[in-house]
Order: structure tokens, then sequence, then C-alpha cells
DNA sequence: AGGTACCGTGGGAGCGCTCCCACGTGTGAT
DNA sequence: ATCACACGTGGGAGCGCTCCCACGGTACCT
């Protein structure tokens, strides 16, 4: 309902040369004003921006795209099934962080799921068309050709979660260890024995930094780490019961359980109920993310927060920084960027 | 300065036009390869998709955005805060259905939010803009300027849930009334006498007619409807609480609710707990959505299963259409399709 | 006074594609 | 033999923008 006013008379919509003509100027002032370059006078531009407002112009992203080479679009890349990206709230906050932080921007956001074969094809050529200025990607796995597709198109692109400890690309994380060993200290502090813990997808170098806190927290508490109560789960409340079973088998005395992940524990959660054990009196049960689910678990359940959201902030800033002063991604490394975040405790009925 | 020399001529993607020399014929014919036009013979089409092959040609979309007037990207709108959009599985679960059916197509999904004011006017700029072929919208409040705005610049659009009965957009809608009514039945079957009904918000067409279905199964199974039996909520946990909570206190003995959304009924669930009502032995619970938050809750919520992800496919299905033969959008309006999917009750431990 | 240095400005030259018209060539009808 | 009419094909003419060079004007120097 806003801007119907005067249409150009050939009835399309109104191009830069149409608001020149009508602001009296020349195809380059107008563009210069558009795109905010100071080299202006400022009644020129009061000028120009009257017609622009008078014609209603919106620039025409396919031309701007095609002559100046770039899009003003960023994809998120999710390199999982779509299954995986819903129930795992870890995505959807991730998300929401990046939806808002993009919203101070012009840029617009591309979702790609890039879980099947198929996808991953698409998204192959997605990129070597270059039709977005920058990715974001989740989740990625250890041996993910990914990241390296990206470097060599030369696509700036930012991590979360890296890779492993000297990850190539600019990323962002939660500090995994450090929010480990809060669970462990936590679970210590409240007079547990034997704390057992259920992985990730040990090929998440996420994962692996948890196990790693895990270890030291007990070690240096004095308690002495057995292994065999680690046991391997998958970020799922499948994988999660699965290992809960396996580990109540194994060590049926084990009085508490720190999961890698809130949906893990709502798995170990059930494998727990069906063996009659009681939380907390029982076995205490801590996860990780602190998403809306440990808020709604019976008990509520203690969990690491991790903070999704500005984690999802940062990648933009990263990203935009990076497309910003375009250097090819493979630069000799020495200013790649790799930020962590802290990590919170949130302690609830479950422990 | 590493790849400095290479960008030259034979560095940057190849062309169509260099794709067209090296099989020896013209730009034309190579263009008419990559868009599969049938008027183009066997022989030479090998030779195209050789070269093509060869030189590992990917079309730069923006040279085809601008010359053919189409951008191959369809917009999924969001008309919400995006805290909404994140805590309602209804959204994800749509954006599954989305995602999955979209991944057959070369069309790319663009997610937006436009839950704010200034987000709304980076939406407006944006269709204003034609930066996308058509556009999802969902969860459309009666009022919303949107729908209309999408109308007057002719641009496709599906939405889900209609505004009203007279929709003038295609839309896509599962059946509110009936499932409303399976709920309802199936809690009189159940023995219940005085069953109340939170709402969603009220300017939503399907909180309407789910209120008219809670309204004719009373009806029609010789119950008298109680207005003071329903109150409105707006489909947030929040909402839930509060109106459980006004209805125990306007009519203590009901015994059983039937909530809007399962999100409702959590918030339902919490007010029956403070006033120590046990589900479902004092009050029986119904929610709707059948989201993942229904089997996690305890007990486990009894739920009306809509097709959200059916209803997602649905969507691109009818978008795409309306794309293919773009017909202004507001044709005669003779061929608008409304397609509604039947719902399922699915019977759990909460009634 | 002339010289130099900037500004702010106009507009040509593409960016890589699609669209469409015009041009052979081969086939069948006359 | 001539005409008609397909069919494949080549390539010009843009699509609307950004980039950049050239230009006149003003201000400040010497």
């Amino acid at each position: 309902m806003a801007t119907q006013g005067a249409r150009g008379r050939s009835g399309g919509r109104p191009t830069l040369e149409e608001v020149a003509a009508r602001a009296g100027v020349g195809r380059g002032t107008v563009s210069r004003v558009i795109n905010g370059s100071p080299r202006v006078s400022d009644a020129t531009r009061a000028a120009v921006e009257a017609a622009v407002a008078e014609l209603g112009y919106v620039p025409n992203t396919a031309a701007r795209a095609l002559a100046a080479n770039r899009t003003d679009a960023i994809a998120l890349v999710v390199p999982e099934p779509e299954t995986r990206f819903f129930t795992e709230p870890y995505f959807s906050d991730m998300l929401r962080g990046v939806g808002s932080a993009l919203s101070d921007t012009e840029m617009q956001l591309l979702l790609i799921f890039a879980g099947s074969d198929r996808e991953r094809q698409r998204l192959a050529q997605y990129l070597a068309a270059h039709r977005v200025d920058g990715v974001l990607l989740v989740s990625v796995h250890a041996d993910d050709p990914l990241p390296d597709m990206l470097s060599q198109l030369e696509i700036p692109a930012v991590i979360s979660g890296p890779r492993s400890a000297g990850e190539a690309l600019t990323s962002v994380d939660s500090d995994n260890y450090g929010g480990a060993r809060q669970a462990v200290e936590h679970l210590i502090d409240r007079g547990r024995r034997t704390i057992a813990h259920i992985t990730g997808r040990l090929d998440v170098y996420g994962a692996q930094r948890r196990i790693d806190g895990y270890r030291d927290a007990l070690r240096e508490a004095g308690h002495e780490v057995d292994d065999l109560l680690i046991e391997p789960g998958d970020f799922s409340e499948g994988g999660g019961r699965r290992a809960m079973a396996a580990l109540l088998e194994r060590r049926p005395g084990l009085d508490a359980v720190f999961a890698a992940s809130d949906v893990t524990a709502v798995g170990a959660r059930q494998a727990l109920r069906e063996a009659g054990r009681r939380i907390p009196d029982d076995v205490a049960l801590v996860g990780y993310d602190d998403s809306a689910i440990a808020r709604h678990l019976d008990p509520p359940l203690t969990s690491v927060r991790q903070p999704i959201e500005e984690m999802g902030r940062a990648m933009i800033d990263l990203l935009l920084a990076e497309i910003a002063d375009r250097r090819p991604a493979i630069s000799r490394g020495l200013d790649r960027r790799q930020m962590v975040l802290a990590t919170e405790l949130v302690a609830r009925a479950s422990s």
C-alpha cells in the first residue's frame, strides 16, 4: 500500500536511468547515492533521494549481482539429514542467532540442507555458481570434504565447531572442554562418586573435547578415570537410550551420568526409568545445550548452556568481515580467527 | 598474490561463450542445451554436453536472472517474531516439508522473518525488488497486509492457513474443524462430561475453525455448549497456563481440556499441576499438532496430528504450478486452489 | 598570472545470459 | 524443376547495474 504513486510510463519497475533522468543527473551519480558513496554533494544527493522516493525505485539485484559480482546473500549449510536438523534444538537455536544478526544487514539468508548425496551434488553446483557471498557451516564431521571445497572455490566461510584443533577455516565454538568440566565438577560437588559419560558422535571434534573435559575433571578431583564408564552416543535420543542401557549393564553401581546433549539425556532418562532407577535419587543426570526440552523434562534437567544464539551472531560477524576484506580464502593463515565462547551450568532438579 | 595472474581469461569461470567455442557451436545453441530445449539435434547436444563437462561450466545465475527475469528462488516468509518460529514446532515441521519438497527442484529456499517492523520494511523492499519467484506465507493473521502486497506486486504466493473462508490466495490447510471434532469426540468417548477449550489466537482463521469444531462436536453429542468453558489462548505456553488457571477458577468441575496446540497444552498442564489436578485421572488433556513434545510430556499427550510436512510439500507444488503458468496472481479467481488435508487423532496417556 | 590538485560528475564499456530474428539446409508437395 | 516449409542453428540486441576514465570547475599554491 506504500509506494504505488508515479510508475514509470513504461509500466515496469523504474531503472537507475529513469531515476537519473528524473533527478536531472547522470546514471553514475544515482549509483553513487544508492551505494552510499561519499563523493556526492549534499544537494545532488537530496535530489536523487527525492527521485528515488517518487519513483519508488528499488535496485535490481540481478543486474547488480552481474555487474558487481556479488550476491548479498549467504547460505547456512547444514550437512545433515533434515530430520536431525529439526530434532536437535542446537540447529534451530543457531538459526535463530543467525537470523537475528542478519536482520541488521542487507544480506539474505539461504538455508541449504546437504544431507543426502543428491543434495550434496546440488550444493556443489550451487557453490560453483557462486550464488552466495559466503557460507556458514554448522556441525561438520571430521572427514567432510565441504570445507576444502569451499576454500578451493575461495568462498568465505565460517564453521561452527571446528573439525580439529588445527581447523583451517575461521570458526566459532563454545568451550566444550570447559563445559564438560563444569558438568562433572558439579556432579562431584553433589557427592556423586561414579560418574558415567555418554559421548556425542566421536567424529565431531567438540564431542572429543567434552570427553577430555570429563576425564580431566575427574582426574583433578582425585577420581580415577574408568573407561568403561564412557559409552559412545551420537547426540540422538535413541543413541542415548542404548548407551545408557549398556552402561547400566556394565557398571550397575553408577550414580551419575553426564550426557553430551540434552536429547541424549532424554534417551538416557528413558533407559534409567526402564531400569527402575530414580532421578536424581539413584542416578543424577546432566545434559548439554540447555535447550527447551531441558526445562520441560520431568524432573527438569541440569544442563550446560552454550550461548548458541551468540555463536550464531558471532559467525555472521566473522563471515561478513571475511567477505568485506575479500582476501583469497587461502590467505597466509595469519589472521585465522578461532572464537570460543564460554558455557554456563544451569542446575535443575535432575542432579 | 598467489593466484593473481591466473585470474585472466583461462582462470575464471567459463562462460556460455567459451563453452560454445569449445563445442564448435553458437552461443544460442549452448543456451538451448543448458535449458533443455528440444530443438537441438542429438549430435550437437552431445558435443555441447561434452564441452560443458570438460570446462566444468556452471551457468551464472545473476546473468540468467537479469536476462530472463526470474530468480529460481522462493522465499518462506514467517510473519512472526523469530522466537515464535522456534518455540512452535509447527514452523519447523513445515520448514522440513518445504525443504524436502524443494530438494527435488532447482529452486532455492530463502528464509525470511518478518516479525519486527524493521524486518517488515526490509521484506517489502525485497519483494519490490522481485528477488524471488514466489512466496510461501505461513501463519498469517487476519489483518496482515502482506498477502495484499503480494498480489499487488503480482508475485505468486501460497498461504498456509487461509485468513478466512474466502481467502483470495491459493492456500493449504489442515482440516481444523474436523481435527477439533476428533479431539472432542474422543474426550466424549472417554466419558468426559465437562470439556473445556483453550483456543488459539482468535485472529487466526484456523483457531476459529477449531472452536467451531469443538462446539459442533459437543452439540451433536447432545451436550450443551457452555461459553464459559471456552477461554482464549495464543498458541503459547504462557497463554495456555493463564487460560487454564482462568478456566479452573470459573469452572472447577471441568474434567477435560482440549488445547489448540501442544505448546498450549504444556502450559495448561502446568496450571493443572499447580492446582493439584492429576492427568488424566482428574482432567483429561488433548493437544493439537502432535509435535515432538507431545510424546515427551509426562504423561504423553493425546494430540491431533496435522500432516504438516505434507502441507509443506503441497505448498511447494502449488507455488511451483503458479509460477509456471505465470498468470497474474490476481487472476479471475476461477482456479484458486484451496487444499485441505485430513487430520488424525493420536491417543496417548493424557486422556 | 599560471600551475597543480583535487572534487563532483557524466557516460561508455562491459558483466553473462536469454530472446528472437534471420539464415541455411533438407524434405515433401506441386 | 520449383516452391513451401519446416528444422537447427548463429548471433545481435538488450536486461540494469557497477566500474572507471575523462572532464570541467573550484581552491589553493607559487
